[in-house]
DNA sequence: TTGTAAGCGTTATCAA
DNA sequence: TTGATAACGCTTACAA
């Protein structure tokens, strides 16, 4: 039983395969007979039309990409989350790829690209700030969107929130709450995201000349265990910090088990602020407090513009929002 | 800068393009001397295949999809990175297409199918015990795989883990530490995988003539929210359960949202027990005893066999493991 | 408003 | 071991 042509339609329906395209592609200048003749044809015996055909002779593929190097999974999530309600109803389809070799990027993506030629490809952070990859895609020729940390990179291409000023003010919260010492979990070396987050700690900090030396920073890479082990060293240090700022909500959490084994409570002695507003930080107890970063609303703007006409989707930055729950409280006296 | 194709290689490697997709496909009736000739040209002009072209001559695309109705967002995405992993230097490519409505899902998954031919799929539940959407695609001659709840309905395209003997066993646990009164919250009515759970709490409360009456049956979808609000009503009842048993690990943690809003300590109050062993269980405090599913294992098995030869991977059934953690201890006297 | 012919880039057939 | 030719199913000229 095998699928029906357009030659099929246009036999049964008594006219040429062009018209059956005409059809097909909504062309104006078709009779209405005509139109409902092979409507009918088509209804009846179930005809769909071929789309390796189609993207053949159209050279366009019906696939849209999102590609990511896996670093921070729920801002992956909630970026697919994103892309597939912006291609619902559409005839895109989504196909996810992940690398986790960020060395060879371009190459590998390229292999990627050019094996699978989507109509677009939305970049997540880090791969979004390779400049090697952005070049590759337009060599290759496939339109690429990244959702980046900065308005600064602004090529066009890219949706970012201003995720320095978001981190600045969840520490400006906490110094607003009386802390004074204030220690920072931050994200991997190589992510413009992380690094946003960070400067935008310092930038607080800084405002209000407090101490941000060595012993305040400890490094992570978005994971869970990893902002487990920072933590652990912060809440270690004499005096100890009444308050960590994670670049992650998962790096929060494990901030939250180390503060949890030394006996300390949250946030009576230390108050924790995660960044993300990731599911998990309102699961977790206390709730988190924590920046919501719209990635699912970036990356439906990324796709309708991957796939929509050139349209301007507005201006390329989304706000973040601030959110208080409880894991955060006035520093201890 | 067009992308070379099949007729410049041949062009300038002097041979026929049935010579140069030999090479492709790795024709053994190649001469080493043709095949090294050709295999440099490709290399030169950077020359790769055009995939809408070898799918439309071959009759056959190198996609995959995964499908299924966001109910389980956790589960969703250990079965997608499980097809990544199986997938990873193959030339498959990943889509994903979740369903919001499965009251159409046959037809909408078909159109779809049809949209997209994908050169297989993947189902989870509970689409995966859908009747009308295993025969669609029986019709539509796309190869399927489903991912069960329990080997019973093994066609040979299911991979399982017993998810209701998984469940007993949990229940078992709490049993074994003296629990009398534990309650359960359920999943979605219509999920298969929610029922094989239930049916193993009550399998292991029978066993052990334990009441298992309505009120310690709470009603939930799988969700963080509904474990919440199903928590708040179980510990309502007095006598209070002493353990709670959830669906899944994110209702799991909405009941430790309940407990401790009623000011009630986990596990010394309550113990808690969740499903699915995701990465929420272990970052939750206490960590969260729960069951693992094999969810990425069986998806990456469902992968490799959607892709690959009619090989056996051996049989269809996965081993569940019992995770104990912090979330249980023995009933208060 | 409709149809004919050519082509998209690949693989299959069958002969050389 | 190779190559000419015809598919694969659709769209875009260009005619009619």
């Amino acid at each position: 039983m095998t699928q029906p042509t357009i030659n099929d339609v246009a036999r049964i329906a008594g006219v040429s395969k062009k018209t059956v395209s005409r059809v097909i592609n909504r062309s104006p200048l078709l009779s209405d007979a005509t139109r409902t003749k092979v409507e009918q044809v088509i209804a009846e015996i179930g005809y769909v039309p071929n789309p390796q055909a189609r993207a053949l002779a159209l050279k366009r593929n019906f696939l849209v990409a999102l590609v990511h190097d896996g670093s921070d999974p729920q801002f992956a999530l909630a970026a697919q989350e994103g892309m597939l309600a912006a291609l619902h109803g559409s005839e895109y389809a989504l196909v996810v790829r992940p690398f986790e070799a960020p060395a060879d990027a371009a190459a590998s993506l390229r292999l990627f690209l050019e094996q699978h030629r989507p109509a677009g490809v939305l970049l997540l952070p880090p791969l979004s700030e390779n400049v090697a990859v952005a070049e590759m895609c337009r060599q290759i020729g496939v339109p690429h969107m990244r959702l980046a940390a900065s308005a600064q990179t602004d090529a066009g291409n890219a949706f970012a929130a201003n995720e320095r000023e978001a981190a600045a003010g969840a520490v400006g919260y906490l110094i607003a709450l009386g802390h004074r010492r204030i220690g920072f979990v931050a994200g991997p070396d190589l992510d413009a995201a992380a690094q946003e987050r960070e400067l935008g700690y310092l930038d607080a900090m800084a405002d209000h000349d407090l101490d941000r030396g060595p012993a305040l920073i400890a490094g992570g890479d978005f994971s869970f265990e990893s902002g487990h082990a920072a933590g652990k060293l912060l809440l270690e240090v004499s005096p100890r910090p009444t308050a960590i700022f994670a670049a992650s909500d998962a790096m929060a959490a494990g901030v939250l088990h180390a503060a949890r084994e030394q006996g300390l409570t949250v946030p009576a002695d230390v108050s924790i602020v995660g960044f993300g507003d990731t599911p998990l930080a309102e699961q977790l107890w206390p709730p988190l407090t924590t920046v919501r970063l719209p990635a699912g609303e970036m990356a439906a703007a990324a796709a309708r513009r991957l796939v929509g006409p050139e349209q301007d989707d507005g201006p390329g930055t989304f706000a973040t929002e601030f959110v208080a729950r409880a894991s955060t409280s006035p520093a201890p006296a």
